[in-house]
This record gives C-alpha cells, sequence and structure tokens, in this order.
DNA sequence: CATAACCATAACCATTCGGTTATGGTTATG
DNA sequence: CATAACCATAACCGAATGGTTATGGTTATG
C-alpha cells in the first residue's frame, strides 16, 4: 500500500463544495477530457461570463482541483485529479464499495488491458 | 458486467450537492455507522435544531440517499448508499484511478480477503 | 381525556452563491 | 505607440441556502 501525499490536499469540505455546482464539474471535466486549457477557451465551453469562469477556477483552485501557469497574457488551467482523494476516501468509508465489489474489481481489470 | 439498476438513481445533480453541506454529510455519515436512527437522535447528534435535521433529511431523501420509515410517531432513518452510484461513476470517469491503479487494484483486492 | 413527545411544514432572516457589467493591469499586435 | 486581447477583481443583484422560532398534526402516556 503505497501512500504517496506528495501535496497537502485541501480540506475534503472544500473539494465537496466545489464539485456541488455543475458548471464548475462541467469545467472540471472539461479540463479532464482536453487536457491544458485558457480561459479564454474555457469561456467558449461554459455558457457563461469569463468572470463567472475566473471566479469558478478561483473555487476550483482553493480545492486544489486545477493549477494556473500563465503564459504571456494567458492562463493556462489544468485539472489535478489528485485532489479528488479526500472524496474518494470519504467514499471508501463511507461508499457502497463493498457491494458490486466483483463488478468493480472486473471493471477494473477490464480497463487495465 | 452486471447492471442492477433496481431504482433509478437520482440525478447526479442532487447527490453532489447534497453532498455539499457538512451537516448533512456528517447525517448521512452516522447513519451509516451507527444504522437506522430517530430523527429526535439525529438531532441530539447534529448540533442544530430539530426542523433544520427534518430539513437537510429532505434534501438527502431527494437525492436518495435515504430512506424513511415511519413507525407510530417517530420516523427513522437510514443511509442507502446506492445512491453514490453517480458519484463513484463521475469519480471513475475524471478521477485520479487511472493514477494507482495498481495500488488500488491492491487495496481493492486486500480488502476482499 | 389532557398532556407530552415526535416530526414536518411554514414563515422568516442573514448570508452565500452564481451570475452579470464595469474596470484596470499586463501583454501582444498593427 | 496606440490598440486590442486576455484575465482578474470589484461592485452589484436576485435567488438559493442554512439556520432559526412558531405551529400544527399525529401518536403515545399519565
Amino acid at each position: 500500500m503505497v501512500m504517496v501525499m506528495s501535496v497537502k490536499s485541501a480540506n475534503a469540505n472544500h473539494v465537496f463544495r466545489a464539485l456541488a455546482d455543475p458548471t464548475r464539474r462541467a469545467i472540471f471535466e472539461e479540463l479532464t477530457r482536453q487536457g491544458e486549457q485558457t480561459v479564454h477557451a474555457l469561456t467558449r465551453y461554459a455558457r457563461v461570463s469569463q468572470p463567472a469562469v475566473s471566479k469558478h477556477l478561483t473555487v476550483l483552485k482553493r480545492a486544489k482541483l486545477v493549477r494556473h501557469r500563465r503564459e504571456g497574457r494567458e492562463t493556462h488551467y489544468r485539472a489535478q485529479p489528485d485532489a479528488l482523494t479526500p472524496m474518494v476516501d470519504w467514499l471508501d468509508r463511507y461508499g457502497a464499495f463493498w457491494r458490486d465489489r466483483f463488478d468493480r474489481l472486473e471493471d477494473l481489470l477490464e480497463r487495465m488491458d
């Protein structure tokens, strides 16, 4: 059982709260799928104004779910899935993992090709 | 890959929203640990008023995270961890599972004893 | 039967939230 | 150098949120 713990994970509270909003989840999903993105690109994707996107990114940042990298006049954001650990841990404790164990294992093995 | 889908799971949105609040999470955790509980008991546990607890339970009910059973003048609530499936699925897609795949598999096998 | 216990709902309130437009700072471009 | 692009912050606003007290309905109890 390897315990990595590279960065101190944000409060579980922050993670749960950050992902409670659908727009924020959409942004995080987009970053996960498409990789690093400019605020401009994210604004085009999300159907809200640029300041709204900026504020959402701030919340995601607080939860450590995204990192940013300034490059000239644009800021590139990328997802930081490590930060989901508190949520995964929570689900380990209170979740339904004990059920479909076999299904999940099967599924896991399948995806490991 | 067995697909059970006994009850139509609530919107993932509802689940994420419901678990965003720490008091609500605490209630759910308590129900998971201690099993079925009266509203009265939960009120004693949570540090808020009885109506507050009732409202939280309503939100959890909407997310199908709890079930209730009336018995005389008291209502017993119990956790329904199945309802966490949407969140688990979401983590499967966007989560950090792809990383420590092996660690998690190892962990899973370990817990299967 | 009167009273108390349990719970849900109503009514209300302060705060937070998610959105907007306005603005300003920094960097690229014509 | 003037202008445009990119982004964050400020200021503001309506709606949602999480809490409270008040109330009323149902069930148990003295």
